[in-house]
DNA sequence: CGCCTTTAGTTATATTATAACGACGGACAG
DNA sequence: CTGTCCGTCGTTATAATATAACTAAAGGCG
């Protein structure tokens, strides 16, 4: 009789997913991390949703790759992926998204990536921006009153384009 | 014998804090709001803070005063001093601290009141600005994308000035 | 192979937040 | 006065998010 595998990543993910992953796996190898099946389908997970996902979500579509994962096998992958910058966790909503930016930046090793992200009530879709004028405008403000900024969490609500015109 | 009356803010709070209470009070009625007992604790338990304060700081402290007070008692009172705006919620710290400049606004009805934290990674604190230049920016690169604005969620992590002489 | 470090499995628990329902009390119309 | 309405609160249970602690396996390396 044929054995039931569990289902592979070539079985959930798109080609152009399977692409990024492929990257990324390149982006973690020349920074001194690995990008190991847990983490890889975990990755997969949050690129292939259109929206932030939750932990426990992820962990319910990771079930289904492997039947034992746990919460601290969801929580480890998005530890380290957080730390590699190839996802970002949105506070607002207490969900995780991929970054649009790190494995384009070219700058090698330790970019500054500083992004923020509009979220739209309406959609939930999270979009990221990367924009010098707003990071100015914080990095200038906490300099006059003597603050030294390591990190900014910018998160705007509000309405995307494409829900306005409906 | 004498009876072991629960302890009342008076007892706890001090004259400064009270009479922020009786300010903040006087706002609620002007608002279509009533700062009750058990909120005007919250906010108190919540003013006299050096730091912000969690949900269930709240509660254990709130329990001083009412020995029957569960997470609901607590939230709904959080609820409504937010929708007041009389506090804020830092989402990087699932805490709560008083708002600095509420009680000064002199908008009657609906202050736009759109504030950024700084949080010190060292001794805790959270201090609130309220920087025209950051707003500006941030509606500006909403706005060249089409996105309309609502709330922005600005918290800015580092090294306050004090702790960076030590 | 033998050793060490990183990663993962497993169980339990901590922390934060909300659902649901009934009781109580003041405001107010009749 | 009295009945109704509505905002508030008490109470219990549970949901949702996150971590601690310990063990086992896997991978890199001499
Ligand atoms: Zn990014
Ligand atoms: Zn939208
Ligand atoms: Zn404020
Ligand atoms: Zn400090």
């Amino acid at each position: 009789m044929l054995t039931t595998a569990p289902p592979t990543e070539r079985d959930q993910f798109s080609p152009g997913t399977r692409q990024l992953l492929d990257r990324a796996s390149a982006y973690c190898a020349a920074h001194a991390g690995r990008l190991t099946e847990t983490r890889r389908l975990v990755l997969g997970l949050i690129t292939e949703a259109s929206k932030p996902v939750g932990a426990y979500d992820i962990l319910d579509h990771l079930r289904s790759f492997q039947k034992n994962a746990a919460p601290p096998t969801v929580y480890r992958a998005l530890d380290f992926l957080l730390a590699q910058g190839l996802i970002h966790r949105i506070e607002r909503l207490t969900a995780f998204v991929g970054c649009a930016h790190r494995l384009d930046c070219t700058h090698e090793g330790g970019c500054g990536h500083r992004a923020q992200f509009l979220i739209c009530s309406v959609c939930g879709t999270v979009s990221e921006l990367e924009e010098p004028g707003i990071a100015r405008a914080i990095h200038d403000a906490a300099k006059a009153i003597g603050f030294r900024p390591s990190h900014a969490t910018v998160e705007i609500e509000g309405v995307c384009a494409q829900c306005q015109t409906r």
